[in-house]
DNA sequence: CGTCCACGTCTAC
DNA sequence: TAGACCTGGACGG
């Protein structure tokens, strides 16, 4: 679950689920992370945790013990600890009992309580890392949904920085600048403003004010009902209304964060509220190619002057059996509770996880993954369909009203070119 | 069974 | 500017 929306969010469910809960003892690591040991005992602490970007700091604090003196014993804490986390691809936070841990819990609090219940950072692919008495990484810039001025203010006062020299797109990816920004963001703030991708970032950027104009005017709900003007000329509704990219870095990831739920994270049944709200990022219809550092882009319409020549397109999805389709356009709405919420989740998880007293708690050895992955000639589209929240058996009949259908423009692919 | 793909950094040629 | 680092889900055969 990692962007900025998906980091703020584990933080406000560290704060609530760990709230008035008494943690104790040490902070265990499993075996197979690579990631340092948290050196930090202490007979009860608290946890809290805030977020900047795309980082998450706990702050482990000691409780006043009742026999003062002596109360510190050899070896444990009296001062807070912080700890930095990134999340990488699949990182996310957990409160669960202790007899029900996630698979790939590799750092864990455990609580007073009995039964004990136990705070684990959960990360599959171990792509993320924790800092014990760690800062926010220093290159980061400032936070696009808690620090926006001064995210602001960064930018337009280095708008002759080199990093400017790159397509819109990648620079969004720049955490120097854009800290919280990522894949799926920088698809949906592109495509609101309808900016080809691949275009300067400087073009798009120089000419911004450090004071967001919006800021002082009111602010303007989007809502166009009446598109006809008395005199029949209309214009584009979006600009002066919306912001501009700037003010929609910020934004747009709140719309997430107000979305509340877990975000982009696929365990949940509100991930389809994601889903709904998402415009762009990997909707049926839209475009998508390779970006200069691999990532896929998705957007729609022109690509932009800096789109990699050969550049390969994957997807192309067009949409066949399956559930939900409904509606992708821009009217989302939220989706109506779908009576049938059905918590599920009867498939219980076998057993795994570091308890196991074994070493070697992951399976795979290190060699045998040495596969390389050349093949980026053909360029063909892949897969299709996009996923489906798993158990939900999908009632298919329904059958698309033929209706508002969104015509898939088929990616530019093998087109000639 | 195998291939491709994924919300992100990191660091070595 | 390529890999490296990882697991697992969706698909294809």
């Amino acid at each position: 679950m990692p962007e900025g929306p998906e980091l703020h969010l584990a933080s406000l469910y560290v704060n609530k689920m760990c709230k008035g809960v008494v943690f104790t003892g040490t902070v265990r690591k499993s075996d197979v992370s690579k990631s340092a040991d948290v050196p930090f005992t202490c007979e009860a602490f608290r946890i809290t945790a805030t977020s900047r970007g795309k980082e998450v700091k706990l702050t482990l604090t000691p409780m006043k013990s009742d026999d003062a003196k002596k109360s510190v014993k050899a070896g444990h804490a009296d001062q807070p600890m912080e700890i930095v986390f990134r999340f990488g691809m699949s990182g996310f936070f957990r409160f669960t009992a202790e007899d029900a841990l996630p698979k790939h819990a590799h750092l864990r609090f455990y609580s007073k309580e009995t039964p004990c219940r136990v705070l684990s950072f959960v990360d599959a692919r171990r792509f993320g890392s924790w800092h014990p008495n760690g800062t926010w990484q220093p290159d980061r810039g400032p936070c696009i949904m808690f620090e926006y001025e001064g995210f602001r203010e960064k930018i337009v006062s280095h708008l002759s920085d080199r990093a400017f020299d790159r397509p819109i797109c990648e620079v969004l990816l720049n955490q120097k600048y854009f800290n919280g920004i990522g894949n799926y963001l920088r698809a949906e703030i592109l495509f609101r403003l309808n900016i080809p991708p691949f275009v300067p970032a400087r073009t798009v950027l120089e000419g911004l004010k450090s004071e967001d104009v919006l800021e002082n005017k009111k602010m303007v709900k989007i809502e166009i009902t009446d598109t006809k003007t008395s005199d029949g000329v209309k214009q584009k509704p979006v600009k002066g209304e919306t912001g501009d990219l700037l003010r929609l870095c910020h934004t747009v990831p709140l719309e997430v964060v107000n979305l509340g739920g877990k975000g982009y994270d696929p365990e949940k049944a509100d991930y389809s509220d994601f889903k709904a709200w998402l415009q762009c990022y990997y909707v049926d219809g839209m475009k998508s190619i390779r970006d200069h550092n691999g990532r896929t882009m998705w957007f729609k319409g022109d690509p932009g002057p800096m789109a990699p020549k050969d550049s390969k397109s994957p997807k192309a999805k067009k949409r066949a059996k399956k559930e939900d389709d409904h509606d992708y356009t821009e009217k989302k709405k939220v989706a109506r509770k779908s009576s049938a919420s059905t918590p599920k989740k009867n498939v219980v998880k076998k057993e795994t996880v570091t308890k196991t007293p074994k070493k070697e708690t992951d399976a795979h050895s290190k060699e045998a993954v040495s596969k390389r992955r050349k093949a980026r000639e053909v360029n063909t589209p892949r897969h299709e369909q996009r996923s489906a929240p798993r158990g939900k058996k999908s009632s298919s009949n329904a059958e698309p009203p033929a209706g508002p259908q969104r015509r898939s423009e088929r990616v530019t692919r093998q087109n000639s070119k």
